[in-house]
DNA sequence: AAACGGGAGT
């Protein structure tokens, strides 16, 4: 716990910001083409002399930093240094943050010493920067940390040092907005108030979870304190409805149709926003089209689509990505590929993105000629294909009967490796094999890659051997198969469980199918589904066991089994 | 002078 020393080489000099040793200001600007022309410029001021001013390199290197060419940056100042040029806390705070976006918090810290050593306070940047390395990189236990024990000396933040922790607890994969609201709350002590951002920030991130009702409660709480929602809340709020509409699931249970109506809700707040007279834009539309398109209406985005030309609004790449990926969802492939002439009519230029929904969309009806030759078509454009792209034609390929094709492909990806095949390769032809009921060569194709090419299965690799196994009634070795990847040390999801219940059900084993839920998943704290509820009590009905399926009904229903829930 | 906080798609 290195980091924790922080807060004692900082404090004494957060209580007051310095500003009399600071270099004098400067006028100039500057403006690159090129990070080489950036390196070039400081490579000629290095060797001037005199030597310019601090600020003048430290421009700079800000610059490049921005970039994102933060090696170089670090590389530019070790010159600068050795050269006699004297740095200044904003120097430092610049490499600070380099070494964040580097994943070097170790250095990121031992700047702060080099700081004191070059006789420089650091200031509330410093101490902000350090933190976003600290959210960015995944540390935010730390982070909290530092912030609790700074407060209970009496140190004050601003509103960004606020807005960093939120979002960097949002995006975090452990803590989430769950603890970007405690911390809002924390707030109301002290002298920062909350914000437009703040709020924001972690609107977006529920909605990003899925968790629609308590943006709006957030929402709401916001209002009350007099901050209005902005474009940035709606389309947060747009977008999470959409989100939340997309999942459709009918219950054995209540028989309870928990129909996707949210995207509507969505349109009703997208008209709100428009009528208010509040400012839109691309994004709006692309969100809500998008929402669209997923509930299988493409046809509405496509009015949508009208609109928003009708309104001034410039549909850009994304727009025509988000609607020819619609059109690929209900199989109209050849209407996809008319918006996508009609969008280089208009003068946008596709991208890999845009080529690989059409590409998609082609293997998904049975048509992998077509999507070769918009492979074809990207080389001649020089576009890189990346992936994505790749795995698609590979399960294209796989799905019309080429697995040698396929394989061609996926030999050259390995030995070219541009890309590279993934695990994701590897499992669409280890599903092609067992689709094809060849269990034992997808399992011997399975051991030869881990052998041969350090595959690295994942638990989807491990769900489609399952899989494969179950559909062809041999659960024992399914059951090796799941227990070689716990002792791997992979996770079975839920997926795998319904796989193994499904199994045990139809081979009239219901007890261990009980046991299964009962000591395994529940107790692992695996949330079951809809389709193991399903598989459970139909399995259980056709085991002719109907009180039993009647107790696990109820059961699942009290361990927060039940739409409403399961839709949050 | 300069470093730090918020939105979309396979």
């Amino acid at each position: 716990m290195q980091f924790l020393k922080l807060p004692r080489l900082l404090m004494p000099h957060m209580r007051r910001i310095h500003h009399s040793l600071q270099p004098m200001p400067s006028q100039t600007t500057y403006k690159f083409d090129s990070i080489d022309d950036a390196v070039a410029i400081f490579h000629r001021m290095v060797e001037m002399h005199p030597l310019p001013s601090i600020v003048e390199f430290t421009k700079i290197l800000g610059m490049i930093a921005k970039m994102r060419y933060y090696a170089t940056a670090i590389n530019l100042y070790t010159q600068m240094e050795c050269k006699g040029v004297v740095p200044f806390t904003v120097t430092f705070n610049i490499l600070i943050n380099c070494f964040c976006h580097m994943g070097r918090l170790d250095l990121a810290f031992s700047i702060m010493g080099k700081i004191l050593k070059w006789g420089c306070r650091p200031n509330v940047v410093t101490f902000t920067t350090l933190m976003k390395g600290l959210c960015v990189n995944d540390k935010m236990v730390d982070a909290l940390y530092i912030y609790d024990e700074m407060v209970a000396k009496g140190i004050r933040f601003d509103d960004v040092l606020y807005g960093t922790l939120i979002n960097g607890l949002c995006k975090s994969k452990t803590v989430k907005p769950r603890g970007a609201i405690q911390l809002l709350q924390k707030m109301e002590g002290q002298l920062v108030r909350p914000n437009l951002v703040m709020y924001n920030t972690i609107v977006h991130g529920l909605c990003k979870d899925g968790r629609i009702n308590e943006a709006r409660v957030l929402c709401s709480k916001m209002i009350v304190q007099g901050i209005f929602p902005d474009i940035f809340t709606y389309s947060s709020l747009i977008y999470g409805l959409c989100r939340a509409g997309q999942r459709k699931e009918v219950t054995s249970l209540l028989n309870v149709y928990c129909v996707n109506n949210k995207v509507d809700e969505a349109r009703e707040l997208f008209n709100v926003m428009i009528e208010s007279g509040e400012q839109h834009d691309v994004i709006n539309y692309n969100i809500l089209m998008n929402g669209y398109c997923l509930n299988n209406d493409v046809d509405e985005a496509k009015n949508l689509f009208h609109m928003m030309i009708k309104r001034g609004e410039q549909p850009d790449i994304i727009t025509y990505t988000i609607l020819m990926h619609g059109y690929c969802l209900s199989d109209k492939v050849d209407e996809a590929r008319r918006l996508f002439h009609v969008m280089i009519e208009r003068g946008l230029v596709p991208d890999v993105w845009c080529y690989n929904v059409l590409i998609k969309g082609y293997c998904k009806i049975n048509r992998v000629d077509e999507a070769m030759n918009l492979l074809e078509d990207m080389f001649l454009k020089n576009l890189v294909p990346n992936i994505i792209t790749y795995n698609s034609v590979v399960d294209g390929l796989c799905k019309s009967g080429g697995i040698m094709d396929a394989w061609k492909l996926v030999d050259e990806m390995y030995y070219c490796g541009q890309p590279p095949p993934d695990v994701t390769t590897y499992n669409i032809l280890l599903e092609s094999l067992c689709r094809i009921e060849h269990v034992d060569e997808a399992i011997a194709l399975f051991k030869r890659l881990i052998f041969e090419r350090s595959f690295a299965p994942n638990v989807w690799s491990y769900n489609i051997l399952i899989s494969g196994c179950c559909k062809n009634r041999r659960l024992d070795e399914a059951m090796n198969l799941f227990n070689l990847m716990c002792f791997k040390n992979l996770v079975p999801d839920i997926v795998t469980y319904n796989l193994l219940l499904d199994a045990l059900c139809n081979g009239q084993q219901l007890d261990k199918a009980i046991a299964l839920l009962k000591y395994q998943i529940l107790e692992q704290g695996i949330s079951p589904n809809m389709q193991t509820y399903n598989i459970l009590i139909n399995g259980l009905h056709k085991g002719g066991r109907p009180k039993t399926a009647q107790k696990m009904a109820q059961h699942l229903f009290i361990r927060g089994y039940h739409p409403d829930v399961y839709n949050q």
